[in-house]
DNA sequence: TTGTAAGCGTTATCAG
DNA sequence: CTGATAACGCTTACAA
């Protein structure tokens, strides 16, 4: 491999004339600049990053830490990390870690000199601890929910708007007596989905009954397993909002085994939006998160730090959540009139559905609070 | 950032002594190691690793370089090569591109010097040229198709194995009029599968029909629309092979909107085995790739050619396929009892369902040819 | 506008 | 077993 050394020798010039060609600093006369870069281009030479950045202080990439088993949902962060990463010309280095706050620490470490700045995806409370304090002295933005008043950058998911939308618009279809499948405690999206769902009771003027509050883990299996818990319930709730779709789903197995039809028997929304949902026999009403967006804009948050090399400003944005109304959750009118077509979707536009954005102070959510 | 000559100076030692200590090398006092280890703990140092590869030459990083829009299954490639990297010790650099030679060249000059290793997924045959160039000189393993009699290392998915499978079960099932809807033309995996498929109807004395073969592109909408040139063939075939599940997928919601039952009166088998095909109803009687080992045997092949810093000696490996029998294939015996219990997935293990692995050389796989 | 030379933080090669 | 010291390939004052 040719160094900026054989290219000034080839070029008759000094490796310091080579190396502001590369990187068009001070001017050098077009002459001599063209002349370098094809003598440059003739040896197929380009610079030596690790020798670069030993000087500079600055890698040109940057880090991305995920939960270790990552699905479609982490899948579509890093996509959008990498797509504004091209933008930038900034490498994305990936790597997985369990959430334990030891193993976060060694994944730091190891990533430690390679970037230039770390977006961090750690949903579980206490994992965070460790990270926020390495990003007092680095670059770091949290892929994180629960991150108020803490002096990090973040960006989260507008979990208890979505929640709150969700539950609403099940009050809206007549719904009185609302059952909730919860996500894994500690973890800090379904707590903000619940504190939604509570206050859209509330606000409807619905007692809270915490019978109707199913304990679940995120997991399908979670969601098969409450069908039995549910139809235990008298009298029995008439829908059932789940903190993410997979749970749905495992749900609405459930119920189909046991002869219960969706939505005429239980209406059902799920949280997220996965691929499957639109797919489904009824297709599942739930609440968008575009995973894709949240990593493109951690990303653009991220980089003038990473450039400046010095550690992110606190702050805190909220992405953004969509109602997906499909058939999972019944019409007000004609509750046996639930089959909808099927239409194929497309990858550029959306689906075919009714869709409602709920922003941070959407007007459609509750008051902040 | 403390470097090694505030480790050495603080600790009363040369910075070789410390350097040794990091890298284990030239036996070291056990006392003096310790004392350095101590100090550089509570100096919180680490060796920086650009200049450590300015020298060594090693980045301790692979490559991973994959097509623009990455779904479901390149994920799973990336968390498969996640995982055998981390076992390695090595950091894992994404980078997308489009699939022209011409970008894949820049983003693998973009990826020079930063990493020892490239892992390539181009589908495209076109696309992978370019590469094959470079693979001469820099280790480099294809996760492609088509790649026999090449001189390089690439490993591929038993597409025609697969395929073969699939068409045959049908076949077991009684069906003598199949359709293939296959994928789009200079997709080598697509040419494998409607090889496969063709292969087994001929091993069955069933005449080849033009007619049956209709243009797909990969996407559910063209599934969707098959489904009316497919409802116009006389007689109409009783069962479809779909080049993989999206399109399957388009497939069953047209055949829904038409009153087509599937699969009493169209029997359906697709290609993947996406996580969406168990849910599906009827569940899709698919062809599984496991994704995620397709990604691990890619980074432990690539890995003694990455530390050795040589290219990857020529070598084709198969990624065994297995047929995962569903819903949507009907069986023999009881036309109308197609409908199954939904049984939740576990994330350990496999779905609940009949399966058969059909590796390069399987039994129930045609004659190498 | 261009060249010279001093590092950047390691590892590797020698002596000791 | 340990310590000087020369690379590694580049950027960047400082000189010319």
């Amino acid at each position: 491999m040719a160094t900026i050394r054989d290219v000034a020798r080839e070029a008759g010039v000094s490796i310091a004339t080579v190396s502001r060609v590369f990187n068009q600093t001070a001017l050098v006369t077009e002459a001599t600049a063209q002349h370098v870069r094809a003598v440059a281009a003739r040896m197929d030479y380009w610079p030596n990053s690790a020798a670069r950045s030993l000087i500079t202080h600055r890698t040109h990439a940057i880090g991305v830490l995920l939960p270790d088993l990552y699905g479609e949902f982490f899948s579509e962060v890093i996509r959008g990390i990498d797509l504004a990463a091209r933008r930038e010309k900034y490498q994305v280095l990936v790597s997985s870690s369990r959430a334990s706050a030891e193993t976060i620490v060694a994944a730091v470490r190891a990533l430690r000199g390679r970037i230039d700045g770390l977006i961090v995806m750690a949903p579980d409370a206490d994992a965070t601890t460790a990270i926020r304090e390495f990003a007092t002295r680095f670059p770091v933005v949290l892929l994180n929910p629960g991150s108020m008043g803490e002096d990090c950058s973040a960006i989260s998911i507008a979990n208890f708007e979505g929640a709150y939308a969700a539950v609403k618009h099940l009050v809206g279809l007549g719904h009185r007596r609302i059952a909730m499948l919860t996500g894994p405690s500690g973890n800090l999206d379904a707590e903000e989905r619940r504190g939604g769902y509570r206050r859209a009771l509330a606000d409807a003027g619905l007692e809270h009954d915490p019978a109707l509050e199913l304990a679940g883990d995120f997991d399908e299996s979670a969601g098969f397993h409450a069908a039995a818990d549910l139809m235990k319930l008298r009298p029995r709730p008439t829908a059932v909002f789940s903190a993410n779709d997979y749970m749905a789903i495992g749900l609405i197995g459930a119920l189909r085994n046991a002869d219960v039809r969706v939505p005429q028997d239980v209406a059902i929304v799920g949280f997220d939006d996965i691929a499957i949902a639109q797919y489904l026999n009824p297709a599942l009403t739930t609440v968008r998160v575009d995973a894709c967006e949240l990593g493109e804009r951690a990303l653009q948050r991220l980089m003038p730090f990473a450039r400046a090399r010095r550690p992110a400003e606190p702050h805190r944005e909220l992405l953004p959540t969509s109602l997906v109304v499909r058939g999972s959750c019944g019409t007000p009118q004609a509750e046996g009139a639930a089959r909808h077509a099927f239409r194929p979707r497309h990858r550029t536009s959306g689906a075919a559905h009714h869709t409602t954005e709920h922003a941070a102070n959407g007007h459609d959510g509750p008051a902040a609070g």
